[in-house]
DNA sequence: ATACTAAACGGACTATGGTCCGCTTTCTAT
DNA sequence: ATAGAAAGCGGACCATAGTCCGTTTAGTAT
């Protein structure tokens, strides 16, 4: 895939089909908390050595599985329909934002929440990164003085582990998120 | 020093000195991050069982480690003279807290990271339950229609890791992290 | 076909947080 | 002093992410 790709040898070609399908099977019969990279290896008929190999970490395989909805999401907010799309003014666009990623956490919460878990990769997730930069671009068009500053305010408020730990252990409805969101956004961001 | 406490045995006084001494000579000397518990247990020439005894896990050995410069800092903004105390007006007192929090964390960030590591402990720590509800009453008062999960949003946006980050990692400056939480505030909370 | 090379493989090994449970010590009641 | 009970102790043991390195194998050049 990546531009200089030098061939992909069909050994591994093979394996990455295996170990994404055992990992499919896995996260959908146990759920993606319990996925062991051991137990991975072994269904997928592979070496521990390899799982890490193809997927550097537990974490890098989480975002792996997780690519599709994402990238889905991604084009949700960068190239789709207003309010969420390009086209909205900022405050709507920003407010479109958060109420889409909050239901998007809550379909893919197990998932995200272990592909950030290893630390320090909380915001070397590419994706968390493209978030962060387009929060940046519309806070910047909305007249906020430090932009950079306030996108990662907003991003640490919409955190995975907040947003499914709110709705499941804490008891509150997606819903009453996304109004507080509406609010915050609202108040934070002048009426333009 | 719980109420109902049944008279500590003497031995268990004395390996809680001990323990309690060879974790902040290990943390002085090589960090929080690097103390390991078997390390410890070793070091203060204790099973390691007992050190899971006395502290539960590696974050409630951090939040022990912590809570003398806790108690100050939350002792401040319940008690302390206005700003932060009680007395001036609450966006005054957001303010100085998300300021007062900033620097503090600076100060104890390794520890707070360790603290707040163990998955399902970030909200568990006592004082992160006492920092939010604070926030919630100030934010009621301030007019906020959803004070508690507000007060969440800021929680988050205050994370130990993300203004630890902000400032090692990205080479933000603590000063330009509190320039944006007044702007924040500000913004949110009508001048009143 | 053969030989060569770099990639890929696999599983033993390490590090570390946390658990378990039989043994020891302290305290108390007599 | 003594005995009994409850609290405490310790370190072997477990689970799991991640590393290492000797061996195998897919492509490639001749």
């Amino acid at each position: 895939m990546p531009l200089g790709a030098p061939h992909e040898r069909s050994d591994a070609a093979r394996n990455r089909e295996r170990l994404l399908n055992a990992a499919r099977d896995l996260v959908a019969e146990f759920g993606a908390e319990a996925l062991t990279m051991d137990a991975l290896a072994c269904k997928a008929k592979v070496g521990k050595g390899t799982v890490f190999r193809r997927f550097g970490s537990r974490a890098g395989l989480m975002m792996t599985l997780l690519s599709d909805s994402e990238s889905e999401f991604q084009a949700g907010f960068m190239f789709g329909r207003p309010p969420l799309g390009p086209g909205a003014a900022p405050r709507d666009r920003l407010v479109a934002f958060g109420e889409g990623r909050i239901y998007f956490v809550l379909e893919n919460g197990e998932l995200l929440k272990a592909a950030g878990a290893a630390t320090r990769n909380r915001f070397d997730v590419p994706a968390t990164k493209l978030s962060h930069r387009h929060m940046e671009v519309l806070l910047r068009e909305a007249g906020i003085a430090d932009p950079w500053v306030m996108a990662m305010s907003l991003t640490y408020a919409l955190d995975p582990e907040r947003i499914v730990d709110d709705v499941r252990v804490r008891g509150i409805s997606p819903t009453r998120l996304a109004d507080s969101w509406r609010e915050l956004i609202t108040r934070l961001v002048d009426p333009a």
